[in-house]
RNA sequence: GGGCGAUUGGCUCAGUUGGUAGAGCACCGCCUUCACACGGCGGGGGUCGCAGGUUCGAGUCCUGCAUCGCCCACCA
């Protein structure tokens, strides 16, 4: 117990508190606990190399009240801390920070040492150091971010057990990541390659359908003519991309369309490169669309993709990894004009070749000037080209309809959020590609052999020894072999890859629970039959992060991953715009901490309804640091009044007590209720709701019967100190899990040990519910209503005497009227209060006076 | 094109089996030392997006429409 400061304060309690449940392991996993008792919480690994956002605040609250909600209901709370310290977004911000650029040719070299340490002059080239100091520096600066996360997380109260920490690239998150992956590829569920691929060129890497995005870019309809082989004309296609005509293999239109039927199974000419394709029906081809005939290209969209396998179509490939046109003319086109396109970008090469088909008059009219969607990798700049490539695939269309029971089996938050999965799941058209070449991250745990001619043979690959995890194939040599056969005829190669970041995110429940760990029981703990109770994440990456946890978890147990996945909303700009670093109105988390103190920052986001988008809103903190403040002087206020005594339900005999208690139990079954249907902002309101009107109402009421300074009434006194106390108790600890902070400090004033370790308001401590009890209190509520009313309106204060009260209403009003009349009275000041039956009304004659001249 | 959500006082939002519209902020007025001026009390303010329908009765259920936002899609 701490002593109950004169003048409470909100200033410095989560500098005083946060230290307390560290040394006490408030928060720490009850390992023994069997999965029943255990409530687990997949929690979303924040990306360390990015930075901490007020949204990041909003949503991590969200899933600690539930987390204090379900510890205070007595279960073994598993809530562990991820850094997802993996992929792109790190890499990019070593690059940046040093200065540096990973150079997969170059040697380790162990005494390197970076230039810069985040402050890299502008002009400065990037130092292309090898792969091993690249991963290194992106240890080290992890690292560093990882501490200024912790520290955030801290000061806003999360009940985290921070001894269940993991990172995306640690040693236990690669282990679980490639075991996964090696099981999926021994039972067929993961399967390698060579196909067109989705290709960012800037980043030189395959990208995933999930990492997909639309972005409008102008561009124009070129109307070109292909020429009939039988000299009966020309026909026109209009295209976009005319850069990509020495790549085209056939023109394609709908089996209906009469304009081109019979044109099916002819032959034409491209323009300016004279390659002979085919004319060819199919359904996809869009009648409406530019002149209802396309040119298929290898490969200009995911369409051609579409056509060129089904159709069974040739292919002339001419755009490089590095997104400029490949030197050599593919078979059948002329190498005259190809010559003048080779070598460059698209977009050089589409002038060029728009410039040509001017001259040569196969370019009809002038360019439409349109905008048209584009797809782009959602961290990349420029658009995504389709390069064929050998890349490992995790199936996942072949398994569509598992994967949507699996949706329909978890409990979603809110309910409506299933469909964005079930749309994503029903419109996925290809597998998931998980390979990368991209240097930060988890390999792929396979060698290839080296064919006698020197060529790795990718039919053969030779997967780790399970037992020997985590491996990184560019450093260490498969079984039977030795490092001098690397690369060599005869010997081995390491795949080059890693794995896409959601590789390994898709496994954090493994991860997190040490599901690959000898002699570690944590993952049946945690996991068990059922899987976790609950991921709570952001409805932007439902189609990849939850969705690839569930393939995962298909894949490895044929079972959901979590009962309930909790989807936040995002946070919005005052004007209801999503708010981004660009429009630089990003608020700095710590600073908002420490403005409006944690509690404060907790009650704005807990306030939210689940997964409902929510302004910025400073007021709202303003709010709950009132409402924190209130608490404190409240519960001082009764504490002063009960001694600090504990509630005894027996001793409430007043109707007006009953009444106040009966709304409590209304009360605690409601917020129960509210926070098991994961509805936690439904919860606080309610409690709220109540506070406020014990504070103005009832404790107005009963604090005179309750000082009992006569000594006439010990009765009554003892009936309203149990429920004064009884209310505070209850209240304190419904408001825990979302003001962690004030609420420790007061009940901490009244208790030993901390109040979220303290079990959750139950009815059963209320004692028994007395019907119709409410009546007493509502009737003097509304009572004292109207003599406040009537001081207002008479310019007097609060405390001015009142000579008589006469209440006109039904019998039983009165009869609830009589059984309070001692509290309004005395909590009104009313010399006389009388009452007669008729229409409802309440007449208050105010004293002339106010008596202070007779009383001094 | 398909799907989802939102639309309630100036602002931000509640309104859970359909029963005469609520809160906070803002605004106006009143009240100061005895829990709280980081306070208390009171007041004004809304035909619940529009149009139909079901019902004795609809903010609440059904249908259609409009506006805004988001997700998805094979937009040459």
């Amino acid at each position: 117990m701490s002593v109950m400061p004169d003048k409470p304060t909100l200033d410095g309690l989560e500098a005083k508190w946060a230290p307390v449940w560290e040394t006490q392991g408030t928060y720490k996993f009850d390992s023994t606990a069997t999965r029943d008792a255990v409530y687990s919480i997949d929690t979303p690994p924040p990306t360390v190399s990015g930075s901490l956002h007020v949204g990041h605040v909003f949503s991590y609250t969200h899933t600690d009240t539930i987390a204090r909600f379900q510890r205070m209901r007595g279960k073994a709370v598993f809530y562990p801390m991820g850094w997802d310290d993996n992929g792109l977004p790190t890499e990019r911000r070593v690059q940046n920070y040093y200065g540096v650029a990973g150079d997969a040719s170059l040697p380790y070299d162990p005494a390197w040492k970076p230039k810069y340490n985040g402050d890299v002059p502008k002009d400065a080239r990037r130092e292309l150091i090898s792969r091993r100091n690249f991963i290194e520096l992106c240890q080290e600066l992890t690292g560093q971010d990882e501490l200024v996360f912790e520290n955030l997380w801290r000061t806003l109260g999360l009940s985290v057990d921070w001894s269940q920490t993991y990172a995306t690239i640690d040693d236990r998150s690669q282990r679980v990541s490639q075991k996964a992956f090696l099981n999926m590829a021994a039972t067929g569920q993961a399967y390698q390659l060579e196909a067109p691929t989705l290709w960012d060129i800037d980043f030189q890497t395959a990208v995933a359908q999930a990492e997909l995005e639309d972005r409008e870019l102008p561009g124009a309809y070129h109307r070109l003519a292909f020429h009939r082989t039988d000299a009966q004309g020309d026909v026109f296609i209009e295209t976009t991309r005319p850069e990509l005509l020495p790549a085209c293999v056939a023109l394609v239109a709908h089996p209906d369309d009469e304009r081109y039927r019979p044109l099916f199974g002819t032959t034409v000419t491209t323009p300016l490169f004279g390659a002979q394709v085919p004319v060819l029906a199919h359904p996809l081809a869009q009648p409406d669309k530019g002149s209802g005939i396309a040119m298929i290209c290898t490969f200009g969209d995911t369409t051609d993709v579409t056509w060129w396998r089904e159709l069974q179509l040739p292919t002339r490939a001419i755009i490089g990894r590095n997104g400029r046109i490949i030197s050599d003319a593919p078979e059948g086109v002329a190498s005259e004009p190809y010559a003048r396109i080779a070598g460059k970008t698209t977009k050089q090469a589409q002038a060029e070749v728009v410039a040509m088909l001017t001259k040569s008059g196969e370019l009809i009219g002038e360019p439409k000037k349109i905008t048209h969607p584009v797809k782009h990798f959602e961290k990349g700049d420029r658009p995504l080209e389709i390069v064929t490539s050998r890349q490992w695939y995790v199936r996942t269309v072949a398994n569509k309809d598992r994967l949507l029971e699996f949706g329909r089996q978890i409990t979603w938050h809110p309910d409506y959020m299933r469909h964005r999965y079930e749309n994503w799941v029903e419109g996925l058209n290809g597998d998931w590609c998980i390979s990368r070449q991209r240097f930060f991250g988890v390999p792929f745990p396979v060698w290839y052999p080296v064919t006698a001619d020197g060529e790795a043979n990718y039919e053969a690959p030779i997967y780790a020894d399970a037992a020997t995890l985590p491996v990184d194939p560019q450093s260490t040599t498969p079984p039977g072999f030795t490092e001098a056969q690397r690369g060599v005829p005869g010997g081995f190669v390491g795949d080059p890859d890693i794995m896409d970041t959601w590789a390994t995110s898709s496994v954090t429940p493994q991860i997190a629970g040490g599901w690959d760990e000898p002699g570690s029981d944590l993952f049946e703990r945690i996991y068990g039959d059922t899987g976790m109770d609950l991921r709570p994440q952001g409805h932007d990456i439902i189609r990849t992060w939850l969705f690839t946890t569930v393939v995962k978890s298909h894949a490895e147990f044929d079972r959901i991953p979590w009962k309930s996945a909790a989807i936040s909303g995002w946070i919005l700009d005052p004007d209801r715009k999503k708010m981004s670093k660009s429009k630089g109105n990003v608020v700095t988390p710590l600073h908002m901490l420490e403005e409006y103190g944690s509690d404060a920052v907790r009650y704005w986001a807990a306030s939210a309804r689940p997964g409902v988008d929510t302004a910025f809103d400073p007021g709202q903190m303003k709010i709950g640091r009132k409402l924190a403040i209130k608490l404190l002087n409240a519960s001082k206020f009764v504490l002063g009044i009960t001694g600090g005594a504990a509630p005894e339900p027996a001793a409430i005999t007043s109707p007006v007590d009953h009444g106040i208690v009966a709304r409590l139990a209304d009360l605690v079954a409601d917020a129960t209720a509210a926070f098991e249907a994961y509805d936690y902002a439904r919860a606080l309101e309610r409690t709220e709701s109540f506070f406020w009107n014990f504070c103005d109402d009832y404790v107005e009421l009963v604090k005179n019967r309750a000082y009992d300074n006569d000594g006439l009434d010990p009765a009554g006194a003892a009936s309203a100190r149990a429920a004064l106390s009884l209310s505070l108790s209850a209240v304190q600890r419904l408001l825990a899990p979302f003001l962690p902070f004030v609420t420790d400090e007061v009940w901490s004033w009244w208790h030993d040990g901390s109040i979220h370790a303290t079990p959750w308001p139950a009815a059963a401590e209320l004692g028994p519910k007395v019907d119709e009890s409410d009546s007493a209190y509502a009737a003097a509520t509304e009572v004292l209503g109207a003599i406040r009313r009537a001081k207002t309106e008479g310019k007097r204060s609060m405390r001015w005497p009142v000579t008589s009260v006469s209440v006109v209403a039904d019998q039983a009003f009165l009869d609830a009227v009589a059984a309070a009349a001692g509290d309004i009275r005395s909590a009104g000041g009313v010399s006389e209060l009388s009452g007669s039956v008729g229409d409802r009304s309440v007449t208050v004659i105010l004293a002339e006076t106010d008596g202070s001249t007779l009383r001094s």
